[in-house]
DNA sequence: AATTCGGGGCA
DNA sequence: TGCCCAGAATT
């Protein structure tokens, strides 16, 4: 594409960008003479990682709410960011998130620039650009799947991803003007997610048909992926263990699996069945009628949960959690199916 | 370069 | 059921 057909596809787009924008929590209507915030910018792009816009909606609502700047959120405690964040996913964007909260107030701010934004934790190669364009006005080059997909139709590009990526982002940054650079990245963001979709593309109602070489030849095909591996199985054991009328949670490991969430005690989840997974406590312990089916980013869980109760005996340390406020202990979504299960289950019939 | 990280919605 | 989603950190 020449420099001058550049031109008039950025015309294209953020045309289309000024009447069909979609309205979002975070983001400042095209047009509007307000400044973006860099907080909510920067907080809605780590949430959007990897996660659809009608979910992140609700949890945005709660933290801005909860945490209004980035100040207030420096000085939160990390368990209550992570209990916020319970059932959104990829817990270490919240580790990342408070860490990076702390990094900017000690530094008197958002950097506005994407090579310091690209230092601070959680902010990789995507959010840094994103920031930088969208919040500060830099024309970076924004790269997010929506941009690989819209990128591979407009050129045709048939190699498979992941390979791809590499031509996909110089194409990117081949349209990636001066002018509005933000609204720009945001434009075809919304372009992906509405009209330029991975299935039924909208080729009728695109802006940029015209410079598209996809455009009726079954765009959809693109971008090309190879198969994906099955994912393989896993076995775990959790246990509900009350004493009257509270539950034993426990604190995850910072890293790894659910690192740093609170959860049931939990054996490690292995793909083959653990001869003998150990107990957080002596108990007459009854196995639920059912165990629980979670699927993760790379495996496919069965989580057998074990009850019992032990309010007969002294009640040993740790952390105790109400059961009737067990969806209010910030539990991620594999333990909160098991602790549905068990409240739901009369197992203590004995 | 590959793997490890969640969860939900939809064809 | 498989695929995708405003990806980053680790190995």
């Amino acid at each position: 594409m020449s420099t001058i057909e550049a031109s008039v596809f950025q015309c294209a787009l953020l045309g289309w960008y000024d009447v069909h924008a979609r309205a979002l929590p975070w983001r400042v209507p095209p047009g509007s003479q307000a400044r973006p915030d860099p907080y909510r910018i920067w907080l809605s792009e780590i949430m959007l990682q990897q996660t659809v816009v009608a979910t992140v909606k609700d949890y945005f609502y709660k933290f801005t709410t909860r945490w209004p700047t980035v100040e207030a959120l420096a000085q939160a405690p990390e368990e209550d960011v992570f209990a916020a964040w319970a059932g959104l996913g990829y817990y270490a964007r919240a580790r990342n998130l408070v860490a990076c909260a702390r990094q900017v107030v000690a530094r008197g701010g958002f950097p506005d620039t994407e090579e310091e934004l690209r230092t601070l934790p959680g902010i990789g190669p995507y959010t840094a650009a994103a920031v930088a364009s969208i919040a500060f006005g830099r024309p970076s080059v924004v790269v997010d799947g929506n941009v690989e997909r819209v990128m591979a139709r407009l050129f045709a590009v048939e190699t498979p991803m992941p390979d791809a990526k590499r031509d996909l982002a110089r194409h990117a940054a081949s349209l990636t003007p001066v002018h509005r650079p933000g609204d720009h990245a945001q434009a075809l963001m919304d372009l992906g997610a509405t009209i330029c979709r991975p299935t039924s593309a909208l080729c009728l109602a695109c802006p940029v048909r015209p410079f598209c070489k996809a455009a009726g030849h079954s765009p959809e095909r693109l971008p090309r992926k190879r198969k994906k591996a099955p994912k393989p199985e896993r076995v775990g054991t959790a246990w509900w263990l009350t004493h009257g009328p509270d539950v034993l949670l426990v604190t995850r490991p910072a890293k790894g699996l659910l690192g740093g969430m609170r959860a049931l005690p939990a054996s490690d989840f292995l793909t083959t069945p653990p001869s003998a997974a150990i107990p957080p406590a002596a108990a007459d312990w009854t196995q639920l009628p059912r165990p629980v089916s979670h699927i993760f980013t790379h495996f496919r869980l069965t989580l057998i949960v074990m009850a019992a109760d032990i309010s007969g005996s002294p009640r040993p340390d740790g952390l105790w959690h109400s059961v009737t406020d067990i969806e209010n202990a910030g539990l991620p979504t594999l333990f909160a199916k098991a602790a549905r299960l068990a409240m739901a289950t009369k197992w203590s019939t004995k």
